[in-house]
DNA sequence: CGCGAACCTAGAACGTGTTGCAGGTGTGAC
DNA sequence: GTCACACCTGCAACACGTTCTAGGTTCGCG
């Protein structure tokens, strides 16, 4: 029918991504439910768990996906602005907006992401990794400038980002504060 | 006995907060299972939700709590250094160290730092604030120095904060690299 | 005193993540 | 051909956070 066997095991890895991700947009982290995943992409609740080894994971895997998606986006269509404080402000607030867009599966996403198991760490390393690179792409672009610390730039950069969606997520945030906006004052203050 | 039924009360809740607390320090986040904490406190499992709703409520006050202790310990031993930057770093360092300590019990109250729950909100606030505000006391010192914008430079590093406390509880930081010195490096370029 | 409110206990019960088990089925090695 | 193996299904079972029930005790107020 659709293929070797392997590409249906590929297919069902798809079809248990796309269902999280589905199930995450209807109703946040709580409405993911194991038994729901597995019905919703028609597999048996084991083979979940062969491929996904917990529902964090199976989330983290998900936003790995979408964090390198956003990065292809990004990369598409370059950042407006002639200073380095300008673009990554450009570049922060609009994927500020994008991630808010669909802010059940962010959260649900942002939820996995304060996991606490070893097994985590690897995927967890890859989503920040691919952060990361979305600001240094930024920053570097064309080369021209020269900051005495990039590398501790970007790494402030991508905790600020990372502390904006936490507290996003959480509702902590005043509401006449949004992260695009503490975003760009972050960057003011570090490369402006 | 020991006293009215109102200090009785409260006595139970601070038997409450040390188990919980015990626990912790003992397996970490899993370790904390409600039934054990009742038992601990010697407290019925339906006392122990009457007085906090849920285990990350129960978790967020002791960490409430134990903010509230380090800032104290912090104004009782004034920080070294003669430039901001210097003594924010020294002040991050020693929290950090002292966050260190008992690495069980931090990681364990970071995960409740992440629940998603509404009521935890509040709760959430104050730890923030508490722990913006040992940044604030430090930065400020001795009301010598003009920033363009201090409370911008404080919500940065306090995100710094958070972000590296969240990457060291994960295991995501690279083993050379230490909570304190990526925090006194976020200092120097914000302050320094 | 007598009563209602607030609080406590013991324990059963429920939901959901996770694991385990007892088979089925297609694939590649020999 | 057939054997081993990897993968799948369906389902039972378990753990722990949370809720609920039924009843007991203490306090303050008329």
């Amino acid at each position: 029918m659709t293929g070797t066997r392997a590409a249906e095991t590929a297919a069902r890895k798809v079809r248990l991504i796309a269902a999280a991700t589905a199930l995450a947009a209807e109703g946040g982290y709580e409405a993911v439910q194991m038994r729901d995943v597995a019905a919703r992409a028609e597999v048996a609740l084991g083979t979940l768990y062969r491929h996904y080894a917990s529902k964090d994971q199976l989330l983290l895997a998900a936003m790995a996906q979408q964090a390198a998606t956003l990065r292809e986006r990004l990369v598409l269509r370059p950042p407006n602005g002639d200073t380095p404080s300008a673009r990554v402000s450009d570049v922060l607030r609009r994927a500020s907006r994008s991630l808010e867009r669909s802010p059940l599966v962010t959260k649900a996403m942002l939820a996995a992401m304060s996991s606490a198991e070893e097994a985590a760490i690897p995927l967890k390393l890859e989503i920040d990794t691919t952060l990361r690179a979305i600001i240094a792409d930024v920053v570097d672009e064309g080369h021209c400038t020269t900051f005495a610390d990039l590398d501790g730039i970007v790494r402030v950069l991508g905790s600020v980002w990372f502390a904006e969606l936490t507290y996003w997520s959480s509702g902590l945030n005043p509401s006449s504060s949004s992260m695009g906006d503490n975003l760009a004052s972050a960057a003011q203050l570090l490369l402006g």
